[in-house]
DNA sequence: TTTCCGCTTTGATGTAGATCAAGCGGGGGG
DNA sequence: CCCCCCGCTTGATCTACATCAAAGCGGAAA
């Protein structure tokens, strides 16, 4: 996990001038809230950077100078306790966005899974965006608030599902993210490791494996290449999810 | 938990003009956002009421018709497993809002723990208040990101920390928000029983009790009469709680 | 005051999932 | 092309916490 700093672009990040009206992710994300002359006024903050695999974009205490659009890969967001445990808050695909603070600082971690592109709005600025256009202060305010709900979910998971259910629900979730950025949701791709899925999921990697190989031979699943999971019975994975 | 309507109000419930001058939790609230003269508008449209202990103010999937702010008492979130297990999201005390929705619908169910009263606004009429002052839709959005960053925090709780972490964090979190609400932060006070406490941090009833006997047993705390717990060693209690 | 009921505590036992420990397999570097 | 490394799987064992069970205990109702 490399740091990367954003200011000194090095090998592993790329910055260039994005044109939003190109943007392959808009209507997903914060700038669906806006029109073409008011995505101009945007367009002029941000900076869109490609970054490898595996590297660190900001980290849990640092200030939160930018938002984050993902417009391209998979990142993580994970809190770490003193010893080294980890919990991975959520993953992040295109259109998903990051950044929301407290007191000027990161709540979490953030680590590229696979290659990515993101987008970034200095806070500072698009603050003063908020005030102008208060569309775009509703669409932060409506996008807090699915995140909110989907952290009451995974509370209600941690809490009290058990190994099976668990992965049952991560498959239905990640599939209808997939859905939801216009991609086939089955097979699903799983970009992240299984380690990644643990700390996710309050579980280890050897759980993990032990729980897909289950499915698996329970004929609900069935793994294929390329971290691709074709989900062959959807009845059963969803009820399974829900504890029925 | 009996349920509670809100449109015909029952022996349980009591509704009547609060004037917001006078309101308590002023300052920690939604309202600290606005003026006096604004205050005056948001005072037309909010009524307040007083729910006796264990009742229900809304359930998971209603229509999300009201945010509500509680003004006295204490009231618990929870969403539910079709096989009844629970998991509670959070608990609120004077000051804290709810009802934050997607889809129109309660991600959550919401019932009083003991006696309180909750302020509550219509939905709609927020909604066009929120477009006349910038300044009230800006406090929501910082409101939900407080939330969302403790909720990040409760995730690492139930994924990765043990029993023991689990009510050492309890206990610190709960004392650290007496404090914001300008109580006195030890003892703390512990409304909530010992399955409600369960359900909040993913253990069971004997669990939780267990360790409070484990934590008495080390002089960390006292067991105090009337669900008050001393504090007698903040700082083991807070090392404990971040797994150190 | 006594009784009763629900909450809490404590004890005995069970188990889901963690931990410890190898193999296995596939992709990247030499 | 081969080897090495790393991530995944599988197996054996362990343990933190759940489950099952029953005994305090305190407050409300009679």
């Amino acid at each position: 996990m490399p740091p990367f700093d954003l200011a000194r672009s090095g090998r592993s990040v790329t910055a260039d001038v994005h044109p939003c009206g190109a943007c392959p992710v808009r209507g997903l994300t914060v700038c669906a809230a806006l029109e073409e002359d008011e995505l101009a006024r945007l367009a002029d903050i941000i900076h869109t950077h490609r970054i490898d695999a595996a590297q660190t974009i900001f980290s849990e205490g640092d200030p939160a100078s930018n938002l984050f659009n993902v417009t391209a890969g998979t990142v993580k967001l994970y809190k770490l306790l003193p010893d080294g445990r980890r919990q991975i808050t959520g993953f992040l695909f295109s259109g998903d966005f990051m950044g929301l603070s407290i007191n000027e600082r990161y709540a979490y971690s953030a680590e590229t899974v696979t290659a990515s592109s993101v987008c970034r709005f200095p806070r500072r600025k698009i603050e003063h965006l908020m005030d102008e256009f208060p569309k775009l202060q509703r669409r932060l305010f409506s996008l807090a608030s699915n995140e909110l709900a989907a952290a009451q979910d995974q509370m209600l998971l941690l809490g009290r599902k058990t190994a099976k259910e668990k992965i049952a629900s991560f498959l239905v979730s990640i599939a209808q993210r997939a859905v939801r950025r216009g991609q086939k949701d089955n097979p699903v791709h799983l970009p992240m490791s299984r380690a990644d899925i643990a700390d996710y999921l309050g579980l280890t990697t050897e759980t993990v494996s032990r729980t897909f190989t289950q499915l698996k031979a329970g004929g609900v699943i069935r793994l294929l290449e390329g971290g691709k999971v074709q989900l062959s019975n959807r009845e059963a994975l969803f009820e399974m999810a829900e504890g029925a």
